[in-house]
RNA sequence: GGCGGCAUAGCCAAGUGGUAAGGCAGCGGUCUGCAAAACCGUUAUCUCCGGUUCAAAUCCGGAUGCCGCCUCCA
């Protein structure tokens, strides 16, 4: 099956030939570091990172950059405000990034540069691109011609005359044309710097990404990403660098995710609308802002509420469930079923198999994959709910061996089910006051009750209990509880 | 103003030509001492108006509403 993907420049699904062979280079536009990450970020750092793990399960040798933006006014500026150098800034959001990106279940890229460890490499692009006739310096700042490259505004569908008439000019810049931007800008006294040919300063913003993805992948590499807020001017800022320096077709495929937004509005540090990924973490699972992500698609926008995220965690819960029923089941035993039963069942299973995977091969439409993976929960709780005794059959090897495939693509139902829902009791046990022995006491009580068929009393007990938070189920098995759902 | 996107059930949300996945909630049922969970059933003239087509949520034109980019932003 061909794997499809939506490209921004070509505004369309397009089938994805790698440029070498079996080799897929992946180069993603990561966080500048000075703050903590919000739910934004979130959304695009899961979707990058499923469309990277689809990839390794497609077989591809995935190279995937991510980068840190280390250098940079608002850096700078918290730095100042906070008495540190804009190092310890970095420094400090970088180990932050990743105390919240572990949790959300990042797959480590193969590279994760900061703009400040290539200085080399970008002063060897604008050194490059002054020698095209891209680039001019003036005292110390240089800066990337606009209208020196044709094309300029292909990927954003800008035209150049609309933009010029838009265009501002800060005071103290001394640009040709308004439309230019900064490739270095002399340092101001007391901000970092470092030596150039055209005197002490820093990088401006979109060069770092032309050098770094060139430095990991080569001048022309398969995939680009980042937020649509990304497409300009940073991303076309991008294309002409590179493209101006090489001659060469930058990226084959351009992608960019769609926001979260609050309200409809854009999540988003200006407007101040946002919630950081580890408020939220307190009080949901990091797997349920993950499912949450991948039951929308990933261009569209996404509309972020405490409900919508409650939702995804019942169903997260409600998986782990069956995958638990699943995991339990008895490796030999009597079959449970008969076997036309079974064969109707495997079938099915194949077809789900197959529309999860048809479906992550449409652009990512991780919602269509997961709707397979629901309808297979369901078929697992139809069919195995009362299993005493388990069948020694590949239907089961072959739910579980789907099961795990697809958790692995998509970073949730990963975990070993038990554990995963026993530790969520345990930490909403605690959250409510009670103990486990209290519960299970209560629950004695309430057994003996049932004995002598003392109903009135032991249904007072399971009252007392909910009133409390805790929800019971009376199984064949025995007694089982669990914290309520609010 | 320029460019782009979105509008699908109570809510969330897939679906780009052949009469609508999935999640959450609701209702009816099975099961249960009663519940719960689970399962079964049930819930949509796909914003509106035109057009193309044997056939449109899906393509084209128009209207309305919402959002994004054009300035830092995932």
């Amino acid at each position: 099956m061909p794997l499809r993907i939506y490209d921004t420049f070509t505004r369309s699904k397009q089938e994805f030939r790698p440029i070498r062979g079996n080799h897929v280079g992946m180069y993603v536009c990561g966080i500048t570091v000075y703050d903590l990450c919000h739910i934004g970020h979130a959304r695009s750092a899961i979707v990058f990172d499923t469309i990277y793990r689809y990839l390794q399960a497609k077989s591809y040798d995935v190279t995937f950059v991510k980068n840190f933006t280390d250098i940079d006014d608002k850096i700078i500026n918290r730095a100042n405000r906070e008495g540190l150098t804009a190092g310890q800034v970095a420094e400090r959001y970088i180990e932050e990034y990743y105390r919240d990106m572990d949790r959300l279940g990042l797959r480590k890229p193969t590279h994760e540069p900061r703009a400040t460890l290539h200085i080399g490499g970008i002063i060897d692009l604008v050194q490059e691109l002054i020698r095209k006739g891209h680039a001019y310096e003036v005292s110390g700042d240089v800066y990337y011609a606009v209208r020196s490259f044709q094309g300029y505004g292909k990927l954003s569908g800008k035209d150049i005359e609309e933009l010029e008439a838009g265009a501002r000019v800060e005071p103290g810049e001394a640009k040709r044309d308004p439309l230019d931007f900064a490739l270095w800008k002399k340092s101001k006294p007391g901000e970092p710097s470092w030596e150039s040919p055209w005197g002490r300063g820093r990088p401006g913003w979109h060069i770092e990404c032309s050098a770094m993805s060139t430095h990991f992948l080569g001048e022309s590499f398969d995939l680009h990403g980042g937020g649509m807020d990304l497409i300009f001017p940073h991303h076309e800022n991008e294309i002409a660098q590179s493209e101006g320096a090489t001659g060469k077709r930058f990226v084959s495929y351009w992608l960019h995710n769609g926001f979260v937004q609050t309200n409809k509005e854009k999540m988003s540090k200006s407007l101040g609308n946002f919630f950081t990924i580890r408020e939220i973490l307190e009080r949901f699972e990091p797997q349920a802002l993950r499912l949450f992500a991948l039951m929308h698609h990933y261009r569209n926008p996404v509309d972020f509420s405490e409900q919508s995220l409650r939702e995804a965690e019942k169903a997260l819960y409600r998986g782990y469930a069956s995958l638990r029923l699943l995991r339990g089941l008895p490796a030999t035993g009597k079959p449970l079923l008969l076997p036309e039963r079974l064969e109707a069942l495997s079938d099915r299973i194949d077809e789900l198999n197959n529309g999860f995977f048809e479906a992550m091969d449409d652009d990512f439409n991780t919602a269509g994959a997961l709707s397979c993976l629901f309808d297979l929960m369901r078929l697992i709780n139809t069919h195995f709910k009362d299993a005493t005794a388990g069948p020694e059959t590949g239907v089961v090897k072959g739910i579980d061996a789907f099961v795990r495939k697809a958790a692995d693509i998509l970073g949730v139902f990963d975990s070993d089910p038990s554990a995963f829902l026993s530790s969520r009791r345990e930490k909403r046990l605690a959250g409510l006051g009670l103990t486990k022995g209290a519960v299970e006491e209560m629950l004695e009580r309430r057994a003996l009750l049932r004995k002598e068929r003392a109903f009135k009393d032991a249904d007072a007990i399971r009252a007392e209990l909910l009133r409390q938070g805790i929800s019971i189920m009376d199984t064949p098995g025995g007694t089982v509880w669990d914290i309520a759902d609010e």
